[in-house]
Parts: structure tokens; C-alpha cells; sequence
DNA sequence: AATTTGCGAAACCGAATAGTTGCACATATA
DNA sequence: TATATGTGCAACTATTCGGTTTCGCAAATT
């Protein structure tokens, strides 16, 4: 059980599940109709996405909606942050060059 | 086999090898004396991590030197966009609701 | 009170995963 | 040429993963 959210995210099942949920609160019965599966396993999915806090649930009667936790998501974007500062360094080099070889033909 | 970006950047191991190689391209063997694993895995990761073309090779005589592809990161920026302009939008409504307030004491 | 509905947990299964060891092959070096 | 070095690949193993089926429980409905 690694359960980080790189783990989490990495299975398409639960991508999708994500975008779904993403507008709006589901219920699991509601999101398993969208999916080739049984309710089980999408509460098995439901389960690892809480557990890493991509999703939280709300309880109303017996029904349970979740929802995706938005802020969570962030934790992606901020890995991805010193990646992104290198191929917008890489871009802006390219950019240089470019506008120095259109100066000097 | 699923081998799609998400996968690949499932393992921490590999992620660190990513992060490793950003800057300067290294040999298996190199970043094996980075990690507690064998350079055999480290080969395994790197195949895979060119099979989905995070990285790309550059022979030198008998060695290969592998480098990070950062263009192909962008495929998880890309994924990511559609949930950072949602909570880009809650944040201005946020924003707004609290700038609303001060004027309307 | 009896039944239906919505849900999670447990047990099980086949496939995938990450790691190891042992090998083969090409390229340097002595 | 003989040896050392750098590498990928195959075979094997323990573990994890995603799925199903079965069950128990709580909340609605009859």
C-alpha cells in the first residue's frame, strides 16, 4: 500500500473517476453507471483516492457523495513546478537564439 | 503493460531518476550510484521511461546517456490544466466574495 | 415488521510490478 | 589477443493491483 497520489492518479479508472466527480458530488452507485465495472470496485477506488485525500466524502441519509478535492491536486502541479521552470528556460533559450540570428544574417 | 505517463511516474524510484537526470544526462550506472537498487533496475526503469519517451538515449561508445524528455512532461501539465482552472476559478470567487465583504461593511 | 436500497469489508483470483541473479554481447584497455 | 567494463535481456520471485463475488449492516420504503 504506497497510496502517494502519483499511485493514485496513475490508474485511468481513477482518472476518469476524478473528472467525473470533479463538477459534482457523486454517489459510487452514480459514478459505477459510467463505468464497466461493479460498484465494488469503484468503491475500491473511492477508497484509495480518500485515502490519499484527493477526495472527500459527504454523508447525507445513506447515501454518500463524493467529491474531488481540488487542493489536493495541487501537490501534482507542484512537483511538476521545477520540471516546468526548465522548459520554459529551454523555450526562452530557443526564443534568444532565434531573434539573434534574425540580427545577424 | 499499461505504460502510459501516469504509470511511469507512479514509483518514487523512478520519479527520482526523473529529477536526477533533468539537468545533466547521466549512464545507468550513474544513477544506479545514486540509488540502494541494482544497476539492472535501474535499466528497467529506464526502459520503461523510454517506452512512454520521458526519456531519450545518446550513445557514446560503449556507454548510453540517458536524458529526460521535457517536452513529454507536459502531457501531465496538460491533464492537469482542466483541474487548475477550477480551483484558479474558486480561488477568484474566494477573491471576490472577500473583497465584496471589505466594501460592504 | 418485512423488504428494498446503498454502502463498505473480506476473501479470493489472475495479471502486473519491482526487484534479484545470471547471462550474452559490444566496446575499451592491457 | 586476453581482459575489464558498460550495457541490455531473460528467468525467476515476492508483492501489489484491479477486479469479482459474497456477505453484513444501516437507512429508506412498504
Amino acid at each position: 500500500m504506497r497510496r502517494d497520489i502519483f499511485q493514485a492518479v496513475a490508474d485511468p479508472t481513477r482518472r476518469a473517476i476524478m473528472v467525473l466527480i470533479a463538477m459534482q458530488a457523486l454517489t459510487p452507485n452514480a459514478i459505477a453507471a459510467h463505468f464497466d465495472t461493479t460498484r465494488q470496485a469503484v468503491s475500491k477506488h473511492l477508497k484509495i483516492l480518500t485515502e490519499c485525500e484527493l477526495v472527500s466524502q459527504e454523508h447525507r441519509g445513506r447515501e454518500i457523495y463524493y467529491q474531488l478535492e481540488l487542493k489536493k491536486m495541487k501537490e501534482i502541479d507542484i512537483w511538476l513546478e521545477q520540471f516546468r521552470k526548465m522548459w520554459e528556460d529551454r523555450f526562452h533559450q530557443l526564443d534568444n537564439l532565434l531573434s539573434n540570428l534574425n540580427k545577424q544574417p
